[in-house]
DNA sequence: CGGCGGTTCAAACGAACGTTTGAATGCTAG
DNA sequence: CTAGCATTCAAACGTTCGTTTGAACCGCCG
């Protein structure tokens, strides 16, 4: 509890943390072994469960301490939208959504890159208690962000607007997750992929137009 | 090679096919265990080695089963279209992308909408055979699309077109992998989700309003 | 200086993994 | 009827899995 404690007391913590966001991204929760994961962390075989558990607790560890910091950076973003001017435009709601995560793509350094990959590949994670988890760490977020969307277009049916914040979501996270898939279409250098701020104006334009457009006949006899 | 042979010939690899795809969905690859797999395909669990050789090419039959067919549909439908009219709609292109994907997941009999599920979440899937294999599959129907956007919209930067289909795979993927996360946001039930048509008139609608969004000032600049 | 909590370590646990084997089975062709 | 072939089967292969154990190590406080 000294000098010494203040900084190696969570490293190892830390070391297996950063391994397990690299290499779940990699090969996913049941494809990444514990032996995998610490050697890669340089720690012992044991480390993991000594200071998490189980490798359960350990997920939940990885995605606790990325996702509830940008949470609540996407709830102080709207927060600060909604104190400043009363009608908020569709695409700035949008912005307060998707900029804190792309911002998060962009640091390769910090690991926030591996770990806006692994969020991605996890939207379209199955397995029950995973599932369970991201949405109880999005269902605050999930409703403030409806609320705010339901707000700035009050004309548009409740339904087509919960399918074309889905439609955004999956937007975002293919985004997150497969940026490199970018090459599948293209065929050529990736460039400017990790621009954040550009990034973010390409999706925000995209997704900004979709959310806002015309409704369909069909769909609007549905509603 | 007489009556019986012509159906239980391959029931057995048909068995272990829709077995695999519903698995694989489920847990993932490396996640599905053989003992699992054969079980629940209620088959001798040497079977899976026999008829294909290893799980890895077993997970390309998988693909090729459904992925085959569904692409060359997807090029049949854009045969059509040009052979028709001149001037493509871009939602008309889209259409003719999204639509036999669509169609797949109201299949939940013929296992369409397990192999749905898996193609979506095998997008975000980084293990190289895999993306390997994904991207062959998907080459040519890639390669003709573009085209043909590329036509429909002369004016648009091939760069921002390329960043725009990225989106728009993104978002058929999410929605193919993951449509209970409607529910997330929405919090109450599904109702009409399988609908094929009134799906593919929301998704049709999203995307190609945000395919067709005005450029925004600064990716102008960039192109 | 002695020992005490927090941490690391090598070693081992039983269980489950993908794959292989060689004998049994059942239909087909001669 | 029998020889032959494709298929199925139970059993075992060696390896790797997540987890547990008990001893060793370390800097700090009494």
């Amino acid at each position: 509890m000294t000098l010494r404690a203040v900084k190696p007391q969570h490293e190892t913590r830390t070391r297996i943390l950063d391994a397990a966001e690299e290499l779940f991204m990699l090969h996913g929760f049941e494809g990444t072994s514990m032996r995998q994961l610490t050697s890669k962390a340089g720690v012992n075989l044991a480390a993991v469960n000594y200071h998490f558990g189980s490798k359960d607790a350990l997920i939940e560890a990885v995605f606790r301490r990325r996702l509830d910091p940008m949470n609540a950076a996407r709830l102080a973003a709207l927060d600060a939208l909604e104190s400043a001017g009363r009608p908020l435009a569709p695409e700035a709601i949008i912005r307060a959504f998707i900029g804190e995560s792309l911002r998060m793509v962009e640091d390769a350094k910090g690991g926030g890159r591996n770990f806006s990959r692994l969020l991605g590949r996890t939207y379209t994670e199955p397995a029950k208690p995973i599932r369970a988890l991201i949405g109880q760490l999005y269902a605050p977020v999930m409703a403030r962000f409806k609320a705010a969307l339901e707000q700035a277009l009050p004309q548009m049916p409740k339904e087509e607007l919960v399918w074309r914040m889905h439609f955004m979501f999956g937007t975002l996270s293919y985004t997150l997750a497969a940026t490199d898939t970018v090459q599948l279409i293209a065929g050529c250098k990736p460039e400017d992929r990790y621009d954040a701020r550009l990034l973010e104006d390409r999706l925000a334009a995209f997704l900004a137009a979709g959310l806002t457009a015309a409704l369909k006949n069909a769909v609007r006899k549905a509603a």
